[in-house]
DNA sequence: TAAAAAAATGACAGCGCTGTCAATTACTAA
DNA sequence: TTAGTAATTGACAGCGCTGTCATTTTTTTA
């Protein structure tokens, strides 16, 4: 049978309400008792029932993660970086994929919230972009961390993790600039995402701390999709309308850049010889295409895990750190990248 | 402030045990009076606190999603499909990655299920196919089931979900056939995976149906990985091993098909005009190779909200109905396929 | 119509924990 | 040493629900 706390008091010989203060890590408990009571945790090998814990105290034990996200990949990583700092602190979470843009987003989420007693709140983009909707939620007290495109949070809302896209693409761009290219075409992810605004920001000042003049003819606008890429490195690369033709493609994510390869091989152009495409994320299927794709990675897990951490202890304390963390993605040079062949 | 189940006693007028019978649908209650708790219940949007209900009954609302499955597209499929089982079934998920070679994995989630009083698991591959683990969970009377590749359950340990990729991969090779394809390559997965010994065994099914002659030399070894595809398909393609050079290749999934896809690039082999080639999976990746595979689609979602579901019943009535539920993937064409060309 | 049986309902303890507040102990200064 | 203060510790209620069992109401039977 599992241990409960009435039996670590009676093993320690202190009361239940001892044991509490040290599993919890409270003051006022003389060092000799916490080790008493510490080693009948041990060898009880007790854990808390977070049920009980939740019903009990006013504070509770559960965190969630709510996602809109059609990248597979980032959600699961990002899950298994909330796990791991919840496993380590004692705390559950619960995921709720949803549905960013129906209008009962807000009223679904405090609903949800309310219902099973959250604590805090993990939101990435695009729901951790939505100023309206975070707000509502800090104002009913639920604690959240957003993790966030770009260097510096946007606001004092909640603790933000910063993904620094914008030094990332400058990294990347410049990779491309080292490669002898001048021409370098942009293919952007949807507009509203931050993502796409600091990713092309950071093509921007690559280009300009090379003193390559910036031609917006080489700029499409598009989406976070296959498809996008598709249409965008077409319209690129089609004598007509892109002047000069690019030698080179920055693509706002491995999918777009999978759709310009897929475009170049219709096009018949032959990748890199003719035009070097970059990705941006290293998914997994940018190690499958033809060619590997040069991408820029980012450690999901450890921003997950990053981002739950600070969630717990913004829980733990009451008062409200706007701590922030920031990572930038880095280069990955794979085969869809070479020397630039134009004289 | 939330509503409990005392707020709703006193609207109903009745005591709070009877509103309990009421919400968890127990006999022994006259009409008028559920319908008068109903009323409150909707009243006051109550909504039973699982966390009480976990602490005070015996019964358990939490059931686990435990797997070990690179595939991200998959899990997350999953996962949505069984949370809105959830949703509807009051019951909340726990989600529970993990490495199902390592060696304590049993003991893993053998103490997970204690620690969180989980009342029932869903297993996937390729855990639902490891008896000594299901039959350990089981025997701890935890309630389990099973998603597996075949048309039958191998035992009558779970509830199993079948999904018969037998079936579905002889209708893919039958595809091919129809194509005027003869000599047809099979690109196993992990030889250990059920799905990769269902799918071969539909392959062998097809050929037989059309009387074309199994030859050996066809079928390579390998593992669910892109790289298992691109050496698999060299292999084959290479005139010296493989004879006669096949016109077509089944590959165990899309990723191994993507592999495919890159070594007939590297040979200068040209797709579908040459050699035609099919995915299973139906992944998203799948539509964004060149050119895009035709492949086999699972519902995994409605598989994933039917396999809860039978968790869920399973745990509700004490009885183990061995119920079985069968799916069987459908054939999609895209451009990776195409007419023999070979006389 | 009354007694017996069955069905419906309720009172109350208790799940394992935390919060409150009172009691005890250790420590300080005079 | 001794009151006075601060640091520890514990007793106990109660979170929202379910399980047990007693009580009340309804139905059946003789």
């Amino acid at each position: 049978m599992k241990a409960t706390i009435n039996d670590v008091a009676k093993q320690a010989g202190v009361s239940i309400k001892t044991v509490s203060r040290v599993i919890n890590n409270e003051a006022s408990v003389r060092q000799l008792t916490r080790e008493k009571v510490q080693r009948a945790v041990d060898e009880l090998n007790y854990q808390p029932n977070l049920s009980a814990r939740n019903l009990a105290g006013a504070k509770s034990y559960s965190i969630a993660y709510i996602y809109d996200n059609p990248n597979a990949y980032y959600i699961i990583d990002m899950q298994k970086g909330i796990l791991s700092a919840c496993k380590q602190q004692g705390f559950e979470l619960l995921i709720h994929p949803c549905d960013s843009k129906s209008q009962g987003i807000t009223e679904e989420v405090v609903n949800m919230v309310k219902q099973a007693r959250i604590a805090g709140l993990i939101l990435t983009p695009p729901l951790s972009e939505m100023p309206e909707f975070v707000k509502t939620l800090v104002d009913l007290d639920v604690k959240v961390v957003r993790i966030l495109s770009g260097d510096v949070a946007p606001d004092d809302l909640s603790p933000c993790v910063m993904v620094n896209d914008r030094d990332a693409a400058q990294t990347i761009t410049q990779h491309l600039i080292d490669l002898g290219h001048k021409d370098i075409g942009f293919l952007a992810g949807d507009a509203v995402h931050m993502s796409t605004i600091e990713r092309y920001k950071g093509y921007r000042r690559a280009l300009k701390a090379s003193n390559i003049e910036f031609n917006k003819s080489l700029v499409i606008e598009g989406s976070y999709s296959f498809d996008s890429g598709v249409s965008g490195a077409k319209e690129l690369m089609s004598v007509q309308t892109a002047n000069p033709r690019p030698t080179a493609i920055f693509s706002c994510n491995d999918e777009i850049a999978a759709g310009a390869l897929f475009a170049a091989r219709l096009m018949n152009i032959s990748i890199p010889e003719q035009l070097s495409i970059v990705g941006f994320e290293n998914s997994p299927f940018s190690r499958q295409t033809w060619p590997k794709l040069t991408t820029a990675d980012q450690p999901n897990n450890q921003i997950a895990e990053d981002a739950a951490m600070l969630l717990i202890s913004q829980i733990r304390k009451q008062k409200n750190p706007i701590t922030i963390s920031q990572y930038v993605p880095k280069l990955i040079v794979r085969d869809s990248t070479a020397q630039c062949e134009k004289l």
